[in-house]
DNA sequence: GAAATCACCTAAAAGGTTTTCGTAACGTAG
DNA sequence: CTACGTTACGAAAACCTTTTAGGTGATTTC
């Protein structure tokens, strides 16, 4: 709480130069002798001036700021993304403006006008589901980048996780180490994430010449329900030596029910979650091979597109982010057919 | 992607009046006919007019923004904490410029470098931990005010959840229901989390006239070490009948290992956990009774008290916040002393 | 009929920075 | 000594909005 912040005037008046000479001289521009230079960087040392960044974008029109935009930051999927885009802001001087729009559609126009009026140069839309959402791009006077739900206009710019890839990796892992008899259970069929995985895992054991076990069972993305279908797929389907889980939650619940159903893991079932939660993933037992969508880079990639856009280089499309398998010892420890792990999760603090 | 955007100057052209007409009409300002006022509004709107926050900045000196330096996202606690505050700024017309220094201290001071530069109209820093963390106040023009980790010199504005206080929520709670041998694990005493929690633990026993079962078992603040207490406590003093755990994990951790040695929660056990951590909190089988420290109304009081601090208002001090008690079932259902739950969790989608 | 009042509107300045252009000083070539 | 190029600096415009002070015309008052 001090006083008045010093402007460029008075670092010239100090200096006993003109404004601009003064503005040259900090902003490295010709035209100034070394000498006079110095003296005003002296000056402006002194005074710790700042230039005012609201003065400078009034001029250039740019204001080296993004809105981002969430549409319910409470979910888990939203903040890997901001955070790994609010990385790539750091890293350049940019710097990003928060709104929270809590899946209100009204809050969200009211805040896009906030951010409008806030002259930002480009705006990150992140949601919580894959599942595509309306495209705002048409109603805003500078680029936009979604991020983990994609745009419904497919000449936007959207960035989503490649939940079939994903499925894919885990399918494969699992027949990698032997597995044969895979069953698949996962959350709502009202979630693209969720059919996207199963058709991933179908059309992976279709090239293998595997039959999947029973049906995909759907249910919620608890661990709840992870328990309750492991208790029906026990019951109906012994055999199985395998079992891929939509998310770590159901996976969770799974071992936790195999176990009380005294099937081991992973030497009788090999289990494999998604999301790479790790505040589950690294505290069932065993801990837990999962598929992580690695959605900071995600949301770091997203934000490194919007400058390009903002440079006037868009990337129109939807672009896959690719997963990554992590294995730990929910399945085949020491199985020879993988000596080298592609990832292995660290663990927390 | 359209066009230049709109200036006063375009709307005050289009309605045949000056600009300073233009802008009393827009502001609601007296000296302007309602007719006039009309022309105005209806030109702004068919220009899609925005007043350059910019330039209104300049002038006033005032940015209506606020910056919020969190230094680490990654864990739990900074986001709900982040979650209240942003919802108090949205309610107003302020906007926040979000931050991550990730723990680093030159990071940190980069970051706050920027934020003036941006003149930020204050400040609120949330930490990941209640240890209290070195003041900047004195080195920023603008208020600041400190939320979750307290700044180190008490003249400063912090807010911090009352930990000794939940901690005797839950004691009173095991009490109420008729637990007298209780225990208390947690986590790192490195913690101040961790010591006021097991302090507020103590004074309440005693205040009692009961005897805590065994020492504060201090380990990590994960299930793993939950596990461990568990059979630890289970062995040496098995005669106890509630253990209040420093968090959910622990608690979880510990309903696990209780009940894999045949003790049944809550019957023979009540179990208390710590954070509200509704993923474990409503997961763990009895779900949990839990003290929720409510962050994100701190995060809100933290914002509204930054408000007034930018008015002149401060409110020097560091600030407990209450926490409250959240019943579910691994403390004594249908207990005639608790007839009404103070509150109860609602269910995650 | 002149003066005072009122309602409504405009011109201009202010806010801080960057950039363009102008200009002064100086040196060099003719 | 003139003409011109170079170097270093300064004046002023531009960005957009708000506010203050002032101005115009119409109406009222004596």
């Amino acid at each position: 709480m001090t006083t008045r912040r010093a402007t460029i005037t008075d670092v010239a008046a100090l200096a006993g130069v003109s404004v601009a000479t003064a503005s040259k001289a900090l902003n490295g521009r010709d035209d100034v002798r070394a000498t006079t230079r110095q003296l005003v960087i002296d000056a402006a040392a002194q005074l710790s001036f700042q230039p005012n960044v609201l003065a400078q974008g009034l001029l250039s029109g740019q204001t080296r700021t993004v809105g981002l935009l969430t549409s319910d930051m409470v979910g888990r999927f939203g903040i890997p993304v901001l955070l790994g885009a609010e990385n790539a802001f750091g890293a350049g001087e940019m710097a990003v403006l928060l709104c929270d729009a809590r899946g209100d559609a009204i809050r969200e126009q009211h805040y896009i006008r906030t951010l409008l009026s806030r002259r930002v140069d480009g705006l990150i839309v992140v949601g919580e589901s894959t599942d595509p959402r309306p495209s705002i791009t048409k109603d805003v006077p500078v680029p936009v980048v979604y991020a983990y739900a994609p745009s419904d206009d497919p000449a936007d710019v959207s960035f989503v996780p490649d939940d079939e890839g994903g499925a894919r990796l885990a399918v494969r892992h699992l027949i990698a180490t032997g597995r044969t008899r895979i069953a698949h259970i996962t959350g709502p069929t009202t979630y693209k994430a969720a059919t996207d995985r199963a058709e991933g895992v179908r059309e992976t054991l279709a090239e293998a010449g595997l039959e999947q076990v029973g049906e995909t069972l759907s249910g919620a993305w608890s661990q709840r329900w992870g328990r309750l279908a492991a208790d029906m797929l026990l019951l109906n389907d012994p055999q199985i030596d395998a079992v891929f889980c939509g998310n770590d939650q159901i996976a969770a619940g799974f071992i936790e029910a195999a176990r009380e159903r005294g099937r081991r893991v992973p030497d009788d079932i090999a289990v494999v979650g998604y999301d790479n939660w790790e505040v589950l993933s690294e505290e069932t037992r065993p801990t837990l091979t999962t598929i992580d969508p690695d959605l900071e880079r995600l949301g770091h990639t997203a934000a490194q597109h919007l400058f390009a856009a903002i440079d006037g280089k868009a990337t129109p499309g939807v672009h896959s982010m690719p997963t990554r398998l992590v294995i730990r010892d929910s399945t085949a420890p020491g199985i020879p057919d993988t000596p080298w792990q592609v990832s292995r999760g660290g663990s927390e603090a």
